[in-house]
RNA sequence: GGCUCGUUGGUCAAGUGGUCAAGACGCCGCCCUCUCAAGGCGGAAUCACGAGUUCAAUUCUCGUACGAGCUGCCA
């Protein structure tokens, strides 16, 4: 039989990466096994709907790559497949008085303030038995409460000897006491059915083979298996996944910035890294690669290798997973990226034509830009990190002159004030600024004067990029920056150095 | 409180009744090198605890501790 699974989340918001890490092992599950995969949208809490949120599943599905075979805007055998257009067309209900004829559910008619007097409270925490209180409720009394339209909900009625006992692929038998199970509602009183309810009538009607989904929900499934049962279904496989948590190893929060997909697309990650990053936690490969495509995914993925226990979602990794993405891109796609925050970094977002003055009042061709790229290409790992890498491009910070003076190097005030003095009438005589131009001229100097390369360089790159530490080195820097900036840069160290050796 | 689940370095994790207990991120060091990256090489760091079974337990069993989830007319 071929696999089906869904995925069915509630629109309330953006796809936090647990629902995602869900999401995306219902698709692998399937595709690895050439089966379909479903989305189904549970908006039967009419209270939490979001505005918009339906769209943002579906542009986050589009953008993880998360194709769904059928959908609400995807037509298929099974449908509506929008829970609220399922309750339109009575099947909950129907479902629901099937099971009421069968002895396996009942109206119940309790207030509110009843089964307020049935909570107690334990440790702190309230909770609350229903005590079968409708179930006894004579045939009469229960038509003529109908009748006078009184409201209602429809419970499960679930006996309270015995035990139900399920097998979780990959957790295994979990076996509970029925007198532990309550009685729960399926249907509410303003006609909507529960998620308990609606996700086993859907999951059945659909013909889903795999029911995957969080581990919050390993202690109800012995219910919803009861269900299975009263209707006389037979049971899907179970697949609970293991919690994601944060560093505290609580739940993910909003406060710990990677609640959702579209916060972390804020952030600058790709999702093809995050979708990459989020497999990895509660699943391994068989080998020992890490970096896979969604083609690598569906090929390798075995879901009987998903693990047990929770996993902290480590933004480190993350980030150097989103790093490895980065420097792999073709450079063109890379350029997409990188550029708006290259563009920052001079202040001239949106049109920048071909060349950018900076605010020194340099201005830096196209190439130089280009080249700027290049440089970032391996030194960042998301791209909101290029703006302070570069911003010595834009404008020379005021600097210690003390940076001047370099153990390892061999440098100081003096020996680097000698560099810039005698290296200033060659540069100033060198019209080509080109790398290998500047290259050759220097190395020149250098060999002539007997120095290890750092004597010299050291104090030209200080001198032209006002850092301690750089993308590239003094070559890069210059050829970047032009003649006439560099020059400029440099008699300003000299300056400095002249004040800081008097 | 009850029920259910979990526990291998800081994090993700592989693994098995007998292993020097993989690999990755991070950290540290070295190499390369004008700095920072990248790249290469190396290092520190783990089987929660206590019993039991066994010739042998990280692996099996039972307890304890700790953590998490559920205990909603939320999903």
């Amino acid at each position: 039989m071929k696999i089906r699974t869904r995925y069915a989340p509630s629109p309330t918001g953006r796809m936090h990466v647990g629902n995602l890490r869900t999401a995306l092992y219902e698709y692998l599950i399937a595709r690895h096994e050439d089966g379909e995969f479903i989305l189904r949208i549970e908006d039967t809490d009419q209270e939490r709907f979001v505005e918009g949120a339906l769209d943002i599943i579906y542009r986050t599905l589009e953008e993880t790559g998360l194709d769904y075979d059928e959908g609400p805007d995807k037509p298929g055998d099974c449908g509506p497949y929008v829970q609220s257009e399922r309750v339109s067309a009575g099947i909950y209900m129907e479902y629901a008085k099937k099971l009421v004829e069968k002895g396996e559910a009942y109206y119940c008619f309790c207030t509110k303030e009843r089964l307020e007097s049935l909570k107690t409270t334990v440790a702190g925490k309230e909770i609350m038995l229903y005590d079968k209180h409708c179930l006894h409720l004579p045939k009469e009394e229960i038509q003529a409460n109908l009748d006078a339209g009184m409201p209602f909900v429809i419970r499960q009625n679930i006996p309270d000897e015995g035990t139900t006992t399920f097998v979780d692929d990959i957790y295994g038998a979990i076996t509970v006491e029925n007198k532990e199970l309550d009685d729960m509602v399926l249907i509410k009183s303003d006609g909507f059915p529960t998620y308990n309810f609606a996700n086993v009538v859907d999951d059945h009607l659909m013909g889903i083979t795999h029911v995957v989904r969080g581990n919050e929900y390993l202690s109800s499934t012995p219910k919803y298996i009861r269900l299975y049962e009263a209707f006389g279904w037979e049971p899907p496989v179970f697949v609970h996944l293991p919690l994601i948590t944060d560093e505290e190893h609580h739940k993910l929060s909003k406060r710990s910035g990677h609640s959702s997909f579209e916060d972390l697309v804020e952030q600058g990650f790709l999702p093809e890294a995050i979708v990459n990053y989020v497999a990895l936690l509660g699943w391994s490969p068989e080998g020992n690669e890490e970096i896979f495509s969604m083609q690598d995914l569906i090929k390798v993925f075995d879901y009987r290798r998903v693990n047990k226990s929770p996993a902290v979602f480590d933004m480190v990794k993350l980030r150097w997973m989103n790093g490895e993405y980065i420097k792999s891109m073709e450079f063109e796609e890379y350029e997409k990226y990188a550029m708006p925050y290259i563009l920052k970094a001079f202040k001239c977002e949106g049109n920048c034509a071909d060349t950018i003055t900076t605010s020194d009042g340099a201005v830096l061709s196209w190439e130089s830009i280009l080249k700027i790229l290049e440089l970032m290409k391996t030194r960042i790992e998301i791209f909101p990190d290029i703006p302070e890498k570069i911003d010595f491009f834009d404008t020379l910070p005021e600097y210690d002159p003390a940076m001047y003076t370099h153990k390892k190097m061999k440098t100081n005030s003096e020996n680097s004030l000698e560099t810039l003095k005698e290296t200033l009438p060659v540069l100033e005589a060198q019209e080509d600024y080109s790398l290998d131009a500047l290259h050759d001229v220097i190395m020149g100097y250098i060999e002539k004067k007997g120095v290890k390369n750092g004597v010299v360089l050291w104090p030209l790159r200080t001198a032209v990029s006002g850092k301690q530490s750089t993308p590239g080195g003094a070559f890069e820097i210059m050829e970047i920056l032009g003649k006439e900036e560099s020059l400029r840069r440099i008699r300003i160290g000299i300056e400095l150095l002249e004040k800081e050796v008097h």
